[in-house]
DNA sequence: ACTATTTGAGACATTAATGTCGCAAACAAG
DNA sequence: CTTGTTTGCGACATTAATGTCTCAAATAGT
């Protein structure tokens, strides 16, 4: 057996991600299996986007648990303590923004309904992590937190825009993406 | 005569950088004309595609005009006047992002020699200007030029969302793109 | 009112992608 | 080596979008 659905789902993310209407044939290509296999594991080409749509989902929500974000909006964190959990979640989101980053997108979620509001979850569990930032003088108070949730999106499409040119060198992005967040270009 | 190839033009470029994958009965209804009539302006999709991606470069360095790119990058401007041209210019480009801030992405200028050398040496001129800005100590001399390009298109396609969502009100949005832009999140 | 031009509607052909299927080949397990 | 399972290949049907065409209707100009 060459190819595990496993397999087949890590990298339809990769190259979809890359060519977004990349056709079936394309996708199984790019699996190293044959069109007729894809189809075996995926019955149409709605059911695999909202397989890769719910993994990303699930993806997003672990990085969440990881970070420990829920017990940090809970808790009653002093600054240092929201620094602590903004910077691992920043530090986590670029890490995996290969996977997750970018399939969540409206063209994936289109028009799902669980999966539109899973998202919708997960970006304001984000956004209260920010106003408490911003409570907290940990970031500046003047922006509204949905604004650095959508800046946040813009910088890994930054991110993803330097690594497809080569722009900027892979091991520098990380500090790159963090020190332009907070401290922008001056 | 109800639309004219221009109008027809204005409304092609908001409808597919709202929905890329629109199709050309789509647009046509968009513009309010007849998939027949569309196909009578523009043979195919993709001679549609070339005029929309042609237009947006013409805008783009009608931009560059606008501001003064190419003086600025000849003299030998103080911090003062490279600071006023590099305002200047994000300002107009934010302003004129529907138009052709998203169309200028890889599906429309898709192989074109012609579209992509255009658009490569646009954006170079713009690296320059970063550059420039750095020498001059407007911008910290720490990121690479390329990387503060693809952060301006970031914050571009934060405005978009923002915008879509209507997640800040959009006659803050200079100010919040610029401020970001320079200062970051803190 | 008449003539010329343009457009919309829809039919039809073509193309591309998807979905389904059967069967030989390849692979895995015993 | 045999049996069972999985896969690749390619044919075929279906669907959607595009491209082309004709003609009646609408519009513009005189």
């Amino acid at each position: 057996m060459a190819a595990s659905r496993e397999d087949i789902v890590a990298v339809a993310i990769q190259h979809l991600n890359h060519a977004p209407n990349a056709s079936m044939a394309e996708i199984a290509q790019a699996a190293g299996v044959s069109r007729a296999t894809l189809h075996r594991h995926f019955s149409t080409r709605a059911e695999l986007q909202y397989e890769l749509a719910s993994r990303a989902m699930d993806a997003w929500a672990k990085t969440h648990t990881a970070v420990g974000l829920d017990e940090a909006l809970s808790a009653d964190l002093d600054a240092a303590g929201i620094k602590r959990v903004l910077d691992e979640l920043l530090t986590v989101t670029l890490e995996h923004s290969d996977e997750h980053g970018f399939a969540l997108t409206d063209h994936t979620t289109h028009g799902q309904p669980d999966l539109v509001r899973h998202a919708n979850e997960l970006e304001e569990k984000e956004i209260a992590l920010f106003a408490a930032a911003q409570r907290a003088g940990v970031l500046r108070a003047d922006l509204p937190p949905r604004w650095v949730s959508n800046l946040v999106y813009g910088l890994l499409v930054a991110v993803r825009e330097s690594m497809r040119q080569g722009d900027v060198a892979r091991r520098d992005l990380p500090r790159i993406f963090l020190d332009t967040f907070y401290r922008g270009t001056t």
